[in-house]
DNA sequence: CCCCAGTCCTGCGGGC
DNA sequence: TGCCCGCAGGACTGGG
């Protein structure tokens, strides 16, 4: 989780602070691990102090603010992290503050549970080494079945863990992999270099829809609470999860088979055995 | 090159 | 009641 429609959710809802300047960066104190951040904070603070902010965008599962003079803030939320503007839940998981400059008082906050989230600072060309290429295949909302096929065509490796590599492709996470996967009736296990053409586009079909309907409901708010929009509000698309979290329960498909949770490369897949034959 | 297992972090729920 | 363990999965590393 946070996965591409998420970290989206996050950007549409922090995309007011285009056009403001940073007046200051703090750390709060704090009992908890502190997060990994880079360069260092006075760094930071230096690089940005007046800077202006020229957008906000999603890079995969990742959020980027764009700021005057070509740096760039890369969020990594990971498991449990949030882009807010609003009072934060728990004081106690603030990891990094940006003070903005101007009316009505702003503060971007970083908050994340558990402390796996990191924010770096990074000039145009640390950016295009981490962000490129090399490192992050297409965007999920980008990619063509043709796409889909060059990259994984010959591997051997199941598509639902070669759904999570991003150098394949960018944005798909744990949770939609297994929802892409019902959606368009492919067996977890199935070897990329089994797939025929048809079901190359009928997977980037999947992709394509699940990603946008969970973008217009928000993302999915599970039930540990963790993720929320830059409101603090819960997102929508939890209660349209056909096998995500549901083991044991009827398949909303086909309503006669029950759904599976299996371990794939220590991650969980679920999956219903009748809509999704090998 | 390809692929997998292990690592980090915190809260929660199950078992006893 | 309290403790311990396993689990949750982002990105990355080390090694077969």
């Amino acid at each position: 989780m946070p996965e591409l429609p998420e970290v989206e959710t996050m950007c549409r809802g922090i995309a007011e602070i285009v056009g403001r300047r940073i007046r200051d960066v703090r750390r709060p104190r704090s009992q908890l691990h502190p997060i990994e951040i880079s360069p260092r904070l006075a760094e930071i603070r230096r690089r940005t102090a007046g800077k202006m902010i020229v957008a906000v965008r999603r890079v995969g599962k990742r959020a980027v603010i764009e700021l005057t003079g070509g740096d760039r803030l890369v969020f990594e939320p990971r498991m449990t992290g949030r882009l807010l503007l609003a009072d934060p839940p728990d004081h106690r998981y603030v990891r990094l503050v940006f003070d903005l400059a101007g009316r009505p008082r702003r503060r971007l906050l970083f908050w994340n549970m558990r402390g796996l989230g990191v924010v770096r600072l990074l000039s145009p060309r640390q950016f295009a080494r981490r962000l490129g290429p090399d490192r992050l295949g297409p965007d999920a909302l980008k990619i063509t079945p043709q796409l889909l096929r060059d990259r994984l065509g010959k591997s051997r490796r199941a598509i639902k863990v070669a759904l999570l590599d991003q150098r394949a492709v960018a944005g798909i996470g744990n949770l939609y992999a297994s929802e892409i996967l019902h959606r368009c009736k492919l067996h977890p296990e199935l070897p990329c270099h089994d797939l025929r053409p048809a079901q190359w586009r009928k997977l980037q079909a999947a992709i394509e829809d699940v990603l946008r309907e969970a973008i217009n409901l928000e993302g999915s708010t599970l039930a540990d609470g963790t993720y929320r929009n830059a409101r603090n509000g819960p997102g929508g698309f939890q209660s349209r999860h056909r096998v995500y979290q549901r083991a044991g329960d009827t398949c909303l498909q086909c309503g006669k088979a029950t759904i599976v949770r299996m371990v794939q490369a220590n991650r969980s897949t679920f999956f219903c055995p009748r809509c999704q034959r090998r």
